[in-house]
DNA sequence: CGGTTAAAGTGAACGCTGTAAACATAGGGT
DNA sequence: ACCCTATGTTTACAGCGTTCACTTTAACCG
């Protein structure tokens, strides 16, 4: 009962219709995929889909949201790994950077996503994440969050650019552009 | 022999394009115009367009350039009215930033557009600015450059982050998290 | 059980898009 | 005066998101 079962009802075609959407936008030549091809791929006719999502946009929202899932978990990974303070706080940026870069549709449709995105997709978040280990960095509160922001910033900017062809794709770059060390003494 | 001639020739389709294309996207519900939009705004039928651009992509592309030239003239009249130096390197990114916010939609198809958007748009171009500016910051060359890189990074990351609802987009925000006093010490 | 009902999927249709092909026009150069 | 070529037009096609009227299925209930 799990997998191209061909009966009339789907089973689950909104976790299926999700699965196909993260499928078609991995990869470094992912496009963000059509409503129908969706529907093609996951075997059912386009109108099927509106019994799950009132619009395009609602499944574009949870494919978003999706990815932001997947971004938080792994950059808490990566902090985690990393002891968490100063050091958990750099990787936290090379891991923003480098998810970008491996998932660049995912990360656009992430951002390119109408703004609220739901606020209940857990504190996993990636701003939340910033700003507990700039908190590590520095007593003064204010600085922190604005430390937070600044860092959010630029890891945001480089991924962007280097997604859009402004800067190269180089790993020794990226690293070299968030060298916390110069950027906040 | 200005506006509105009922012509078969339309005289400059071209550059009557460009300029419906940008009015299209001014303001800040300023939306990507489509292909056959600009063509009835202009009077022509949809299929002229081709005599002027190979595809859909080109027209973007030119919209693009546009924006980018506007920004760089923007940015170079900033920089000399702040007096050039560090003043002027400061002003160069609030300048990008206000720019972004001011013309949502223009900024957005200048980045989104296929990265290389043809070099010949002149030296005023961002990227040149910044690193001329942050050469008075440092004499250190390699430096100078990863500053300015680091420098339009952030500037970057703030305006998506702003334009995409993640950050609120408030003037006092933008001076702070460009503080470069804090920034680059 | 058997019957009703609501959830889930279907097909045809609409207006929109970008683009191709074949045809029309007009204005300038020899 | 002519023709040529640059510039426009009409028609057509496939794909898109979305609406509407319809059908199928599964689940619940007496």
């Amino acid at each position: 009962m799990s997998t191209s079962n061909e009966a009339y009802h789907h089973g689950n075609l909104r976790d299926a219709l999700i699965a196909a959407g993260l499928n078609a936008l991995e990869g470094p030549q992912g496009k963000a995929p059509s409503l129908r091809e969706l529907a093609r791929e996951v075997g059912v006719s386009a109108t099927a889909v509106y019994r799950h999502f009132p619009d395009k946009q609602a499944l574009d929202k949870a494919l978003a949201n999706e990815g932001l899932k997947l971004l938080g978990s792994q950059q808490a990974a990566a902090a985690k790994m990393a002891g968490g303070g100063a050091a958990g706080f750099a990787e936290t940026g090379r891991t923003y950077v480098r998810f970008a870069l491996a998932h660049p549709a995912l990360f656009r449709l992430m951002f390119t996503q109408g703004h609220p995105v739901d606020a209940n997709d857990g504190p996993d978040d990636a701003r939340a994440l910033l700003t507990a280990n700039t908190q590590a960095l520095t007593s003064d509160r204010e600085r922190a969050e604005t430390m937070a922001l600044q860092a959010w910033s630029i890891a945001h900017g480089i991924a962007m650019l280097m997604l859009d062809g402004r800067i190269p794709a180089d790993d020794a770059l990226i690293d070299r552009l968030l060298d916390t060390e110069n950027l906040f003494p």
